[in-house]
DNA sequence: GCTGAATATCTATCTACATAGATATTTGGT
DNA sequence: ACCAAATATCTATGTAGATAGATATTCAGC
């Protein structure tokens, strides 16, 4: 259900094609929630039914045309109302510690390759997410930048701190994966040297 | 993909019934890895059919069996193989922080509930998460009291350990979103002061 | 002996998501 | 004029997982 307010919320920045959100989900929103074009086509034509979105027909070269998808007011209400709506927690489902939790079965350097990879992982998504929310944070993002011009100059600072912040989260949520895997390297170590 | 190994792991402490099993996703690997009942038992049928595990009937009550579950030697080298396989990361979906970057669609009073729902929520599973962290470091936990006897002494410490970390990677990565959250409330109330 | 909780299992339906295409048009560069 | 890459969309199939039961037996306590 998430990805109808993914969508909505990309909306709320421009009209969008499908193909459009659908390169947002590689980048900006995708760092949150992730989806395949496959997902997204149908979910559009089912919100438009719904109301939320307004699909209009615009010229695409001389033969063809593509669908542009704005966010209607019944849009706008139902994305407050899910801002106003409690999440619930999704059911753990984490393959790493599930396995960390059972290294004895491994041998010492696959389990080490497992929190290499670990680091890895997570340096390089501590990379990106840091380089977006720099370029969120100086306006150097064109997908915020677009967003920010369509709304009054006393909303930028909100608008970009909201969005610097979830950033935030995420990298200092890598940083405690990094930090967690070095220990279990120490502790790899560890166990080995007896 | 992964339950079937969350299975694996657990039957090589002791064999389970499929109700056994349940349980303990409820508690133990249920921390790392959540499945229902409805997933488990068809799941050990196929996994049987596949000579991962075998399935006995034994006595329960007087006019009744149940089937309990035992690790094969396929199933152990099933568990070993995927122990040395590296894991692939599963595509983000986080709806609190998604939410978190659209905060400026939500009133001030939604998001800081969101917020503090992301606090109790982390702080209530991090209250459970040392607990059990703590009784497996013990051996006051019943379930790793169980494993650690079917192995050599010289095994315990790794045994444990191994748990043990898993659940500080838990922990740490929660005490991370707690962190984050009340960074949030923090930015909330300076960005309502203006 | 009765009753309610726990044990043990199975099914059925629905949605989300992964994966892997197929297809047609347009645009930019040689 | 041609070709490759990008744009734009749609479909189909499969699995994982959520949700919500149905059913029968056993066990513990009154």
């Amino acid at each position: 259900m998430s990805l109808r307010y993914a969508l909505l919320a990309l909306l709320t920045a421009e009209p969008l094609t499908g193909y459009d959100a659908a390169k947002r989900f590689g980048g900006s929103v995708g760092h949150v929630w992730h989806a395949p074009d496959s997902q997204i086509y149908p979910e559009l034509r089912r919100m438009e039914r719904e109301g939320l979105v307004e699909g209009e027909q615009v010229r695409w070269g001389p033969n063809s045309t593509k669908t542009r998808y704005s966010i209607t007011e019944a849009g706008i209400r139902a994305f407050r109302d899910w801002m106003a709506t409690p999440l619930d927690y999704a059911p753990v489902r984490d393959a790493v510690h599930m396995r960390a939790a059972y290294f004895e079965w491994a041998d010492p350097d696959s389990a080490r390759e497992c929190l290499r990879r670990h680091i890895d992982h997570y340096t390089d998504q501590i990379a990106q997410w840091t380089a977006v929310r720099d370029a969120i944070l100086d306006l150097s993002n064109d997908t915020i930048a677009t967003r920010v011009r369509k709304y009054p100059a006393e909303d930028h600072e909100r608008i970009i701190a909201f969005k610097a912040f979830a950033y935030d989260g995420l990298i200092g949520r890598g940083e405690a994966e990094i930090t967690w895997a070095r220990q279990g390297l120490d502790l790899l170590d560890k166990l080995s040297s007896v």
